[in-house]
DNA sequence: TGAGCAACGGCAAACGATTGCAATTACTTC
DNA sequence: GAAGTAATTGCAATCGTTTGCCGTTGCTCA
């Protein structure tokens, strides 16, 4: 995990300031095991200053994503945050049924990645990428529930890093 | 391409009404050449029948595509439909540049979602899915170029199927 | 230490997409 | 053909996200 003062420096050296704000979403997403939602994100940042806004959260998320300080992950419809780990991108395998998140080495991908490009000249773009489906646990527990509905407790999630 | 006449007698096999709506919504998407976004499906859905609401086309849209009738692909963060190709599933090869679409089969994919089943026992959820990257043209053509804003026209869009 | 200024945040409007609701209408049955 | 009924539509409200505006504030430089 990227520390609060490897970002702070980011920050800076990219001229940003370093508003209250800031680090508050910073301190929030790097307590946070694993990947956050953005209303997660806004719920803990208001507990802590009421004034926040959702609009600066999303401001804040995308700036520190455009700075590699956070990586966006898609987790169903919605994006979800995390500090970027420097110890190598990972994509992520994000189970429908029990909304679980399952790291996937770039490895796997990079075999993909490589049949595009010679086969078609076609480079993808595959740094933040998530594939969706179902896990080991779901599939042998499940069967015939081919519901959508899932437990919408966010601390819940599974998360095997 | 499934016909009309196909699409319409899925419709009322299931029990679903052959409204106006339904019918216009389902002859613009079948003229159309290529992925069509809700918003060109839209307006000339209006053009033609000028009470059309944009709830109603999202409504249809998704009914056909619960159907099978239409194919949902992700272009860039809009969603865009297409009939259903009868002679076998394909994904989509995106261009972030240029807004092209290519084909992809399924062959592709296929080798990744085995290695997934058999190494992680996920088994991913590849019906719909579209790769983003550059193409072999704008790679070429582009070099320094990473600029996000493109062509808005839908009609240049290119298509290789 | 304070003035100046551009970056930033809060607010509200706007966006694409979805949903609740009441009126309409396609289809069934007689 | 006409009546009855549930599916469907149009409208408006709503949701999550983004953007424009303007007052505020972190940072720079004297």
């Amino acid at each position: 995990m990227i520390q609060h003062e490897q970002a702070i420096e980011v920050l800076r050296d990219k001229g940003h300031r370093l508003t209250p704000q800031r680090l508050l979403v910073l301190s929030i997403v790097a307590e946070g095991r694993g990947h956050m939602g953005v209303d997660e994100v806004f719920r803990r940042a208001k507990a802590a200053y009421p004034y926040m806004d959702i609009a600066t959260v999303y401001r804040t998320l995308h700036l520190f994503k455009d700075l590699g300080v956070v990586t966006e992950v898609a987790i169903g419809e919605r994006l979800h945050y995390e500090l970027t780990d420097p110890h190598g991108k990972h994509h992520h395998m994000v189970c429908r049924v029990c909304d679980g998140a399952f790291n996937l080495s770039p490895h796997y991908l990079e075999e993909f990645r490589e049949t595009l490009l010679q086969e078609f000249g076609f480079e993808p773009d595959l740094e933040h990428f998530a594939v969706s489906g179902t896990c080991a646990d779901c599939r042998s527990a499940a069967g015939e529930n081919d519901s959508k509905e899932q437990d919408p407790t966010q601390d819940a999630r599974k998360d095997k890093r």
